[in-house]
DNA sequence: AGCACGCCGACT
DNA sequence: GTCGGCGTGCTC
């Protein structure tokens, strides 16, 4: 017997046409190689691709004259319960089972990314002879020599690259290319090396039931305020899981401000843990993954990605901050990260742990709930003030002025929350009215001052700033309303001082490193405000900010998305959380337009509780998730005639009964590309989810024809 | 006849 | 996504 000699391939083209798979036949030599989730350079029509082996068989129904074979095997291979995975995800996504392996391939596997090669020298027996019978040679080569005996094959470069080729040439040391793993490697640490805290009796009741689980599988919802501990609560539960000899997933969202979390990690558990983030090279990427692969490291922290982490055995998936909108993918397929954590988890009979301060209602509803009410430290809330904009024509409440002047004159800490980015939010004519709008999109362009230019927030489109009108050449320029640019500046000219910095923190802010700078600054700052967008509420643990401000709580509320209540409740509870020191609780003062609306009472009372069985008895009522699914369907295109008649199309398709379709309702232009759009309500999602698949692989071909592309998005944020 | 263009199917 | 084959219709 030889084994199967028929790989099913999946060619990894983008392309929502082209379906495989595709039978190649193995040859002899690549029959040990060849495994479910192997990847193939193959010959596909007149061109080369990679595919993925989906399946072997020990027959084909197509002709053999028309089979080919590999050309070669591609090391790092798919485990096979990722290939799984990735068909599950293309048939749940309606996207293609070659985009979703695409997103489950080893970091750089496509791009031929391998082990970096390092040259390292040994002694030879010539070598050591020539140690021991004082032969002619230089300090620095005697040195190196009694190095390499003692310590065998060295990285050449500690040694002296030079001084070593020329003992080469006389053969007392042999050189080679060794491949190295690219991340310097971490002391390991034994569990009992770093000291744990002592946990509360509700850390120790949540986190019984949690191993408990650990040997039968389940989900839930870690509910605690924030600086309850639920990161220790994680630590314990990962413990418990390597203990079982099982590994562990830990997602975290994409800041990549918060190494806090990460460092707890590794300060653990040592070179056991890989971390996936985004200072990381591709290179670097790549070898952790081979770590995870190979068993050397058994727990994954990262971002929504590391949930495909190729663990051969799972216990434990943790979803830290899981109400956090970066869980979502962007791209397609748009898988949902939590969605996805739990999937993996039943396949691995693991156990999932979703952590938040304001959980979404989809998972009070999905998961058995586990609460922290109190604080490790005992800290209080602070108390939370709505103050009345309304018919004040000062961006600033006169209690907020007070409240700023205040904490200067006391020398305290401060966060001023602003979502919007920028200095001014449009420009425009004050003679004609005009509007300078994005070229591109039908959005007003965002004046960023300090780098002179107007700028395109949804394709990054940017211009030098205008000093007259184009239409009516006046030089009359108004500029409306006001970002964080502009904010940090007037709040620097109104309270600045040396030891009261004002500092900014935002998308714009230059940079990851910038960004981590600013953070440390405040940390480490006495007293001073930090302006920012809700990037400032997220995840950083600074001790005693005695004030926080949301200047605009309406601005999260007037998005037209039944979330917006969720989101507004999240920022002012986050910012809340982040707020108060040990010795008083703090303050919190929300600025709002809407000083009754739901969510902004109840996080003012901290009261998520409230907050979520209010909002799950509102989603009921409006059949929304999770009482509904939704999917959304995009059809863009440089035509607007073609975008709108593929969606009528569509729309027409999907009509299922038990399933409401809404739309095609037109969208504004992104990109120079009109978009149309669909949205399908059900109740029950897989048969709304099967509707939309065979409608968008029947019309895939004709709209990719047109030049329309399709983006689904099922449970889009 | 010669060719540009659009449509359509194939890709193992 | 990209290619080639094929039909149509225009031009030399």
């Amino acid at each position: 017997m030889e084994g199967p000699v028929i790989a099913r391939v999946e060619p990894l083209t983008q392309s929502r046409a082209v379906r495989g798979p595709f039978d190649y036949r193995i040859r002899p030599d690549h029959r040990e190689a060849v495994q479910v989730g192997s990847v193939l350079r193959v010959p596909f029509g007149r061109r080369r691709a990679l595919g993925v082996v989906l399946e072997l068989s020990e027959h084909s129904e197509v002709e053999p004259e028309r089979l080919v074979e590999p050309e070669s095997v591609l090391p790092s291979a798919l485990p096979a319960d990722l290939v799984a995975l990735a068909q599950w995800m293309a048939d749940r996504y309606c996207s293609t089972t070659a985009r979703a392996l695409s997103l489950l391939l080893a970091p750089g596997a496509a791009a031929g990314v391998k082990g970096r090669e390092m040259l390292v020298a040994s002694l030879s027996d010539e070598g050591l002879a020539a140690l021991a019978d004082g032969a002619t040679l230089t300090d620095r080569q005697r040195d190196a020599l009694h190095r390499l005996e003692r310590e065998g094959e060295t990285p050449a470069v500690q040694l002296g690259t030079d001084a070593l080729r020329r003992l080469e040439k006389r053969g007392l040391v042999t050189m080679r290319r060794r491949v190295v793993g690219r991340r310097s490697a971490r002391p390991p640490v034994a569990a009992a090396s770093v000291s744990a805290p002592q946990l509360t009796t509700q850390q120790v009741r949540a986190l019984e039931q949690i191993l408990e689980a650990l040997s039968c599988g389940g989900g839930f919802l870690l509910h605690g305020v924030t600086g309850s501990g639920k990161t220790e609560v994680y630590l314990r539960a990962v413990e418990a899981a390597l203990a079982a000899g099982r590994g562990a997933i830990v997602l975290v969202p994409e800041i990549a401000l918060t190494p806090q979390t990460l460092q707890r990690f590794e300060a653990r558990f040592g070179d056991i843990v890989a971390v996936m983030h985004s200072g990381l090279s591709q290179g670097e990427r790549h070898d952790e993954w081979l770590r995870l692969r190979s068993g050397r490291a058994r727990v994954c922290v990262g971002p929504r990605s590391a949930v495909f982490a190729p663990l051969e055995d799972i216990g434990l998936i943790v979803v830290d901050e899981e109400h956090d909108a970066s869980y979502k993918h962007e791209g397609d397929p748009r898988y949902d990260a939590r969605t996805v954590a739990l999937r993996r988890a039943q396949d691995h009979r693991a156990v999932l742990v979703a952590g938040s301060a304001t959980p979404r209602p989809e998972s009070m509803l999905a998961l058995s709930r586990l609460r922290l009410q109190t604080r490790v430290d005992g800290r209080p809330l602070p108390r939370v003030e709505i103050l009345d904009l309304r018919g004040l024509h000062h961006p600033l409440h006169p209690q907020t002025r007070m409240a700023l002047a205040d904490l200067r004159r006391a020398g305290g800490k401060g966060i001023v929350l602003l979502n919007r980015r920028g200095w001014s939010n449009f420009l425009s004519c004050r003679s004609c009215g005009a509007v300078w709008m994005c070229p591109h999109c039908e959005v007003a362009l965002v004046l960023h001052r300090g780098r002179q230019l107007l700028a395109c927030h949804h394709c990054g489109h940017r211009e030098p700033v205008p000093s007259r009108c184009r239409s009516c050449s006046s030089v009359a320029i108004a500029r409306h309303g006001a970002g964080t640019e502009r904010l940090e500046h007037e709040l620097a000219a109104a309270l600045g001082e040396p030891g009261f910095p004002v500092m900014r923190l935002d998308a714009d802010a230059h940079g990851e490193r910038a960004r981590a700078r600013t953070l440390a600054a405040f940390g480490a700052a006495e007293a001073g405000l930090l302006v920012g967008t809700q990037m400032v509420a997220k995840g950083h643990d600074f001790p005693d900010v005695a004030l926080g401000v949301v200047l605009d709580a309406d601005q999260t509320l007037r998005f037209p998305d039944f979330r917006a209540e969720e989101r507004t409740f999240a920022l002012i509870t986050q910012l809340a959380g982040r707020t108060g020191r040990a010795g008083s609780a703090g303050r919190v003062l929300v600025q709002t337009l809407a000083p009754d609306a739901r969510s902004i009472r109840f996080a003012a009372h901290h009261d998520s509780e409230g907050f979520l069985a209010d909002e799950l008895v509102r989603r009921q009522a409006l059949a929304y998730p999770p009482y509904a699914s939704l999917i959304r369907v995009v059809c863009a295109a440089e035509d607007a005639g073609h975008a709108q008649a593929i969606a009528s199309d569509l729309s027409a398709r999907v009509a299922v009964p038990g399933a409401t379709v809404l739309g095609p309702a037109p969208l504004f232009r992104l990109r120079n590309r009109f978009r149309s759009q669909i949205v399908i309500k059900a109740t029950g999602p897989e048969q709304a989810i099967e509707a939309v698949r065979e409608a968008v692989d029947q019309l895939a071909v004709q709209a990719s024809r047109q030049g329309v592309s399709l983006s689904v998005d099922v449970d889009p944020q």
